[in-house]
DNA sequence: CGGTATCCTGAAAGATACTG
DNA sequence: CAGTATCTTTCAGGATACCG
């Protein structure tokens, strides 16, 4: 019973997206990929990953549909492959931006975080929260209830509080 | 290089909350903390993980400050160990709900998601947003630009887009 | 430049058996 | 019930070498 295998059966969405992202690689390659680093060789650099491994990182995004790779032109030069995120791939961004706030609170140093993300146009900081369909913004006092939705099964559900 | 201790040292808070959450098991047992399973037989049988692999991932967790031991006495019995989330625990609460958000969208069956989140008190459904700190809230076209913050190093940031 | 093929090695998963 | 000790075996990371 290895993790990936559970996780992907199970009818929970944090684990079937943990499926996905299992491991460190996956995740840090949809961030430089997000980031703007589209080409092999930049991104075994960027990230110090034998390119072996690297090699496999990608075909499995590919086949999750998280990245794409096509084949680009430059004007005068011989056609390269590029990888970049689907749709898919670019929704991930929320997981990626909760792990920046988590990181940026609990991992920091004293100096602060590394990289902030700011509302282009206003130029503000910016943050996740949750809100609720009927508008309300939920804050940390807010309780959120976890319940059994149209997709559950006899396994899975759970009747307990969460902090969003 | 592996992926775990390449993630921990950079200067970026995804590579370093995903060095704490490398591994599947880690992400599901925080999951499980989370939704009210806090012994470690329960923990082992809900997981359907092996004891002993448990137990490591337990320590690392209760290591890293996600989540604390203590011992309970219920009334009558014998003193108990219990695994409970730390207010850094309970922060990882946005990763999660991050995951869930992902997965209802991309990997849910066309039932719909397993799990529903709804705000206590008024009953809606709960979903992540951005939202800067001039009180916009961020929809799907709103640019977010990532830029050096103060504990930049040398390394890492990066000037490109993101959707959160 | 953008990979794949191979091989070697170390880490870790999990089965089993034991302890308080 | 809540673990730890030990052992075996698998498996994935990465170095090297090679191709279009």
């Amino acid at each position: 019973m290895d993790a990936q295998r559970v996780a992907a059966g199970q009818a929970c969405s944090v684990a079937r997206t943990v499926a996905l992202l299992s491991d460190p690689w996956m995740v840090l390659v949809v961030r430089d990929v997000g980031r703007g680093i589209h080409r092999f060789d930049d991104l075994a650099r960027s990230l110090g990953v034998a390119r072996t491994v690297l090699s496999r990182r990608l075909s499995t995004l590919v086949g999750s549909g998280i990245l794409e790779r096509s084949d680009y032109r430059e004007p005068g030069s011989r056609t390269r492959p590029e990888y970049h995120l689907t749709r898919r791939g670019r929704d991930l961004g929320v997981v990626l931006a909760a792990m920046m706030d988590f990181g940026d609170r609990h991992l920091a140093g004293p100096e602060g975080p590394p990289v902030v993300r700011t509302h282009a146009g206003c130029g503000a900081a910016v943050r996740l929260v949750g809100v609720c369909a009927d508008g309300h913004r939920l804050g940390a006092d807010d309780r959120v209830l976890l319940e059994p939705g149209p997709g559950a099964t006899p396994g899975s559900p759970a009747p307990d509080p969460e902090e969003p």
